[in-house]
DNA sequence: CCTTAATCGAGACGGTACGTCGTGTCTTTAT
DNA sequence: ATAAAGACACGACGTACCGTCTCGATTAAGG
């Protein structure tokens, strides 16, 4: 039995009537990107809770079938979705092969770049980002992944400013390691998850004024 | 009338016809009590996220109605059964007024907190708590139960060690913030958040000795 | 992950406003009814191909999972539904306990369950019952309940128009054994399966006199 | 950009790398018998409520396209696959032309016909045959395919055993009609539909004893 | 012989329905 | 009154097929 001797039914395929191109049937590329999209909106909109497969093949108008075919969880639907709406550190400036400006001392760096985690951490994606965290705890690969995609690439481009600040005298030799390069990172993120509270740029400055520069700077 | 020989009867409601006793029917505190270790247990078997309270009414052997009754999410009932089950602060050697050694150095207590830190986090509890950390990301009072549970007595140890280190002569004297006392636990859970594998004794070692003994000692 | 941290809903619950009273959620019987009146209804308008038990549960106003609970299967609320509506022998004044007018002869009793059968036969309910028996050619236990339920009370008639034609000295004391009573249902269920045409009452009146009375009339 | 490196990639469309041929595509009249033999197959194993294109397609290693192209329904395919791998009137002895030994008596003939009319109602395809004949309920165009197929050929066999017996003196004279060449393959057909049992030769036996004699015999 | 047009194989696509599970509410029965 | 049990209305789950469609790869035929 299971499925379907379900009514040949008389196929209204009408293009919706009023529409200009029959609005081709979309695929590959171009269907992933209209999926993320309604996934990123939906989540920005309903919250990851709230957060269905099924309302986002309704908003994207394809198949859930379109979507399980191409991600078999929804933590890592949302994550691409984050992925693909969220800056990368390259699109404010900090990727590893960005140029830095010489009058931009190793501090300022790190104030933009601890401006830039604290804006992400608050916006709704953010909020996502943490509640797919959520479903990470006993997810061992899901960890991975959230740490491939968003934390490798701060935490390169904070050793990068580190090494840069080496080389201009700024940074003692021994501070470029990862273990420093998370510091910064674990004191913001740990801090939005305590409280849940808007951090100031107070608080942003005070980390970095009394932990991160303390701890990296040359003793000259 | 004919109606329904097909119908799968509701099976008649006899109280199980062999059971002896009906092993007396709990209420009040004595049913909250076998509710929250149901749950607890519930949280350390399957985790935080395929959690239901189904099971755990089916588990605690009542019914859902007892349950809604009492907690009117599942957050709050893991956040309570948590509380029931863990251990108090000062029972892991972290109390305000709980006395080191004088022959420990600095270094030697950070290592001992940072240990108790992981172990607690690595608990089947701990993931639990980490789960009901980040679910509570919209809700402060939950937010703050856990930052007063968890999170407060180890920013108050640490101080304590870091001030009695400026009394040794081990720390620098402008160290003792809660800032500075927030790196260390932040360092671990981010960790543990990140990868959600267990941390070894070389990465808290690492985390002390190259982040926490050169932010904090005292440049001789 | 499984299900739903389902975002709470903000109950809407209102009773509908402009009801009367707030539809008290039915149960048991009640219940039971309601849907095998949907049931019918769906499979009357639809037929048995286009019937889903998704829009019997949305006809009926109900969750699919009620409607599983008491019927594994399609087929089987589909015959509790016929079951239900459909004419018994006993409506039609053919039961076994039913008295038949003195003045009636055999002949004129076997006419009149002619025409009963074919009347049901061709009704909405018939295509939906003949249907079923589609689903039935593959399970066993499927084929038994359409007999236990539809055909053996029309047998059980027939054989007391057999037996009373015997005590009339219309037939012959032989006759009156279910091979014989199945004649004349099956004649007419094969020739409705056959050609799918509409059954004259000449048809009816030949497959009477031409097989039924031969066969059975006593050679007086 | 950052796109989806989560997405499961459809993957590449090699051909098997290690198949050494290709095992020659085939197409036309090979493709379709491919086709109908895989579609035979099915049904036979599964069943025709289960039966599926999709099942067909991959056992007959084709695309579903390939089958669409040809066969519009369901019903149709399974037909025509009945079609080509039952045996023929002819083949089990029912053709127009089949001689009978003259020793055989009317009775024996009917034994006979009715055993191999059983022996191929029982077998996978007769099962088969039976649900599609159902599905063909409001299909008249099916309903006399089948009727011409399967059920003509047994007709016009009993009704020339029937003339035979006339002939012989062992039926009455009156008796060679339709309808009462009917009467066999109906009780056998329903007794079929009904209980979906195997038919037990007693069962024939007493099918004919009990009706086919009594009614056409000669009273002499 | 080499195009060129079919048509094949594979499977993605937008859907519908499946049967299951868990939610939070409600009802019934028995302490 | 409250506990236990579980039915109920609901909605989402992830799967299976539907019938249509696109996309190379293969072929058989025609120039």
């Amino acid at each position: 039995m299971a499925t379907s001797e379900t009514a040949r039914r008389v196929k209204a395929n009408s293009p919706a009537p009023g529409a200009v191109a029959v609005a081709q049937r979309r695929r590959g590329a171009a269907l992933e990107r209209a999926i993320l999209a309604a996934a990123f909106a939906e989540v920005s909109h309903v919250g990851y809770a709230a957060f269905s497969v099924e309302s986002v093949a309704a908003r994207a108008r394809t198949g859930k079938a379109s979507i399980y075919r191409r991600w078999p969880t929804k933590a890592e639907l949302v994550l691409d979705a984050l992925d693909a709406e969220l800056p990368s550190p390259r699109d404010i400036g900090l990727g590893p092969d960005c140029h830095i400006d010489e009058s931009v001392t190793t501090e300022q760096a790190l104030h933009r770049i601890g401006e830039t985690i604290v804006r992400v951490l608050s916006s709704p994606a953010g909020a996502a980002m943490r509640a797919v965290k959520l479903e990470a705890v006993d997810d061992l690969k899901l960890a991975d992944l959230i740490d491939q995609r968003f934390h490798e690439p701060r935490r390169a481009a904070l050793l990068g400013i580190l090494e840069r600040g080496i080389a201009r005298g700024e940074v003692r030799p021994d501070a470029a390691t990862p273990v420093v390069a998370d510091v910064l990172p674990a004191m913001l993120v740990h801090r939005m998850l305590l409280t849940n509270e808007p951090i100031s740029a107070d608080e942003v400055h005070n980390a970095i004024s009394l932990v991160m520069i303390p701890l990296v700077q040359a003793h000259g």
